[in-house]
DNA sequence: AGATTATTGTTACAGTTGAAACCAGTTGCA
DNA sequence: TGCAACTGGTTTCAACTGTAACAATAATCT
């Protein structure tokens, strides 16, 4: 006999991730767009920037810190710098390579955003006890390692 | 002084949540495109379908349980209609109203569909131990309740 | 050196998505 | 009854996304 099983949406895990995810994701996205015209991605790729900020980093290290496909990165890049958030030098010895900083404006949007992710991260983990909160970090560790 | 704690990206909560529902649904429905010519959003409609089979639900029935918009449920269903996997009548008494059920045809997928899913589910479930398998179910209803 | 292969980054195209406008039908209520 | 407000569902438009093709440069190999 064939199965029947009805399988329930609501308790099934794969849909509940992501409708947490996308929740989440939604939340923070249309902030960061209404407040900075922001995207996502773009912001990804700021909070690299900022990061890595030594001598600047090329686009496919860019790529290769933020999980996004070059694609995706080169369009982002291509909006922060038309808005004067992130300055391309060229890579002098490798034609190819960009080499990227944030601006001042940048950083002054990094400066504001930054602390705001951090409230946001905070506000769900408030949700949970310190148990639970330690033991989504060990999930996260085994099911998406970095 | 501005706060330029750089923000680790591979820490912040959620991203590591869009990561991993991204890398979990990619994989699913990729799977589902291949085999069946299934898009997420259309097994997601048939998933409910199945449950709620009775008299048959309506299109904003199936947006309330799936948690889909009513744009993406009408175009899944125009798809899962062409397809000859779903029936669509009229409803008698509201003639806004129609009435959606599986076809034979549509029953044959789910019935291979949803054991799959489950199999997903417990590969998913399989990384984890059992104490992080309660947590991670408790941490959702937390979250993101149903 | 010269030919092949790999890498960096952009562009083009097609498919997907979400928001708003829209149409048809129904409900509420003066 | 008649009109306004609402609901179910589709269409439209613009933005976004992923894949593949591409140009330019660099590295490899003989």
């Amino acid at each position: 006999m064939a199965d029947r099983t009805p399988l329930e949406l609501e308790r099934f895990l794969p849909y509940r991730l992501s409708i947490l995810s996308n929740r989440v994701s939604q939340a923070i996205a249309r902030e960061y767009q209404d407040r900075f015209d922001l995207s996502m991605t773009e912001w990804r790729v700021m909070a690299v920037l900022a990061r890595f900020d030594g001598d600047g980093i090329s686009a496919s290290e860019v790529a290769g810190y933020t999980e996004m496909d070059k694609v995706a990165v080169s369009r982002a890049l291509a909006g922060l710098v038309a808005a004067k958030r992130v300055v391309r030098r060229a890579h002098d010895g490798d034609k190819r390579r960009s080499v990227l900083r944030l601006t001042a404006a940048g950083w002054k949007i990094h400066d504001t955003v930054a602390p705001l992710a951090r409230e946001h991260e905070r506000t769900l983990l408030g949700q949970l006890d310190a148990d639970d909160r330690r033991a989504l970090v060990r999930i996260l560790d085994k099911l998406a390692p970095v």
